[in-house]
DNA sequence: TACTATTTATAAG
DNA sequence: TGTTATAAATAGT
């Protein structure tokens, strides 16, 4: 790739060889970060130039990517062998983990219409049948929820109903119990009061048109509450 | 490079992704030797694909190259310490991806229609929704996967036609220069041959009739070529 | 260092 | 996996 086809040897002319390292190791760096990014992978590269310098790049860091590379299978160096070997314990498990999450992700891109290329008439068919009948278990689900809603819903009604029953009673009572009052309260007043007292009260000296007045508005009050209730 | 141009990020489709990992691996670790041997320098390359495999190339050998890093001006950790505290460094990573695997298999479920308790009717529309935009998708898929095959059947079908137009072509110019053939024989023998010469090749006499019945059969033999062949 | 003619790598099919 | 059109890398200037 260049003005001329190059043999793979070590260049003789010092000066070549420089530039050429030079271009060529920007070159591989670049190209170990696309991978790393393009295909979420870990990569790490180390160059020492013939001169002793030391040129890295790592997609995480060298320090991570290292302990990874000591922890892997076919390394077998570093400190002790009992070392090794329990280091070594965990990586069936890891692997096995990072391979099931890879096969998860890539059944939930298909779940939800990704990732569909490479599969054929039928998968596509036995995929869409199983979001069938995922939506249709959801919508029993949403079902469910609503009628749980709704009966909650009536439960509270019923309650609320019972409490205005109640209510509804302790008026009754209330009316019932000042109707009483006012009866006695005019048989008194019929029997006992002068028209010295009436005066004193501020009240008509005719009576018996004065009490079916509140007695009116007391009928029409519960053909009210009533029909608000039903 | 390549038949498109593409942004240096995750690819997101698997397949793709894989393909593409396989063929920058390899190009990595091509330019990595051609780095080494051109100008003489140390390289080393390591790369983890994100299923956890591990690919490396070494100029000379990963242990001299990782010991000459440990060397290295910058590079002050590891030694002892790390390694004893390497094995426990694996428990966070398991943890994290035991948790990924757990949530990731609570979603599949519920995009299957399971595990749908707790979900609120929120939740639910929202679920339901991703589903119709999953089957939606596999619905496009299946359609372009049968379009596909109904342009290649067509394609296949115009090859087919043109071979047959060329076969009818062929049969044609035979049937012609065969036509030819006789033509020039009858002519040949109306006016060259003597009974000398036909009783030398055992043919009757009489030339009129005998060269009636090839030219039946050939005529006969055309109308069922192109019978079959239409 | 910057510029291209060319080779090489690789995206897409 | 193998092919090919195109993008990218780079050898030489």
């Amino acid at each position: 790739m260049g003005r001329g086809k190059i043999e793979i040897k070590m260049i003789e002319n010092t000066n070549s060889r420089q530039v050429t390292f030079s271009k060529r190791r920007q070159g591989l760096m670049k190209k170990a970060k696309e991978l790393a990014i393009l295909c979420d992978a870990e990569v790490g590269v180390l160059v020492f130039s013939n001169t002793g310098k030391l040129y890295e790049f790592a997609s995480s860091s060298m320090e991570n990517i290292l302990s990874r590379y000591n922890k892997a299978p076919e390394s077998s160096e570093l400190t002790t062998i009992e070392n090794v070997a329990a280091e070594h314990e965990w990586q069936p498990e890891v692997n096995e983990l990072r391979a099931e999450v890879a096969l998860l992700r890539q059944m939930q891109s298909r779940l939800m219409g990704k990732e569909l290329d490479g599969l054929n008439f039928k998968d596509l068919q036995q995929l869409e049948h199983q979001l069938t009948e995922g939506i249709l278990a959801v919508k029993d689900k949403k079902e469910q929820v609503l009628l749980g809603k709704i009966e909650k819903s009536l439960l509270q009604e019923e309650k609320v109903s019972l409490e205005n029953e109640a209510l509804r009673e302790q008026i009754e009572e209330l009316r019932r119990s000042s109707r009483h009052c006012e009866e006695r309260a005019l048989a008194l007043d019929n029997s006992v009061c002068d028209s010295d007292t009436c005066l004193r009260l501020g009240l008509p000296v005719d009576t018996s048109q004065n009490m079916i007045i509140p007695k009116m508005e007391s009928t029409s009050n519960d053909a009210q509450n009533t029909m608000v209730l039903e």
